[in-house]
DNA sequence: AAAAAATGTTGACATAGGACAATCTTTATA
DNA sequence: TATAAAGATTGTCCTATGTCAACATTTTTT
């Protein structure tokens, strides 16, 4: 169950195995349905999650009802509404797995409590900072100037899964096209 | 000189006065012209940037010589060209300060050596992560599906002296529209 | 398995904002 | 201070992509 979570770890940061079983059991598992909402609009988000299998997206809903994707995680990777998690304000956004999934879950007393005490789950923690603000920027500034075409070119290049696991819908809505857009792109391509 | 720094890092975290000392005497002033580059195309970025007074920019220039304004960073905060600070790869892009400005510098050796031994600067260094990852994440959520006029007039709620402090150019790109749309809606403000 | 709902595709049309160019204004340089 | 260079403004025109609608396909529910 922790095999993922455990060679995730190792491989960014040198471990004892005391404090790797420390992490694990601050970890509980969560099984889930496709479209399972784990995070709600008006909710402080108080946990992390951990993808074992299939997905969970981050979305919001404006007032015409349309739909945006902000992230996904897929499997081997960490998520949450990190905004809410950090600032203990309403995310003001969903957190939902799209697939049928099994996640490992953490609470963020917990999870803060390891960041406090164990200096490799801090480096850790910081790495996933460093690298979300790096993806981040990459997202601003290599879509900054882009068409819809490159647009698809870059989600391809940088995330060659990403159109074949997610729906039309949510993949246009994650680069900030319509689904009409995207359909007659990826029929030239 | 260090008035400001000391501020702001009091601001964030209780901290004894021994390590305030260690840490400031790890920042040297630089005074720069207005137009200065700090960090070029090909450099690997190996500073850290405190601004006393004046301004940095962090900017791109494309094949086709277009600049792009990536991040700005006024009096009182930290800025450089953090994804080539942190992974030490190539920055691809400037840093310079689009004033007269007062800096005060750390190198990449001393900052980490400050986040590794001083929690209270770990914690600032991890705020600033956190608070950049937010801020990206704003930006890029705010700015999906916003028109022109609706960039404008979020930089002017979330960032006031913006617009008066930087250039119509500067502005435009960082806002990723032309400087004619950005003038044109400013006269219909 | 049938019916209903959601999603995907494709066409016709409309429009926001980019490109380019002509001034005007501010800033830099000699 | 004069001249040159850079930036700002505003007009005309054009294109990428959005909107809306019709139909096709896939998924969900009964």
């Amino acid at each position: 169950m922790y095999d993922s979570l455990i060679r995730y770890i190792q491989s960014r940061a040198a471990i004892e195995k005391e404090q790797l079983d420390l992490i694990c059991s601050r970890f509980s598992a969560l099984k889930t349905k496709r479209n399972e909402i784990l995070v709600r609009y008006d909710d402080i988000c108080q946990h992390y999650y951990f993808v074992n299998k299939g997905c969970i997206r981050l979305f919001t809903i404006n007032k015409e009802g349309i739909e945006t994707s902000r992230f996904f995680a897929f499997e081997g990777s960490f998520g949450t509404a990190l905004p809410s998690f950090i600032d203990q304000k309403p995310t003001f956004e969903y957190l939902q797995t799209i697939e049928k999934s099994d996640l490992l879950v953490i609470s963020r007393t917990d999870f803060y409590q390891l960041v406090d005490t164990i200096p490799a789950f801090e480096m850790i923690y910081r790495e996933i900072l460093e690298l979300g603000f790096i993806t981040a920027q990459k997202r601003i500034y290599g879509f900054q100037g882009f068409n819809a075409l490159e647009k698809v070119q870059w989600i391809i290049a940088n995330q060659p899964q990403f159109l074949l696991r997610v729906s039309n819908k949510m993949a246009a809505s994650y680069l900030g096209i319509t689904p009409s857009t995207l359909s007659r792109i990826k029929s030239k391509l």
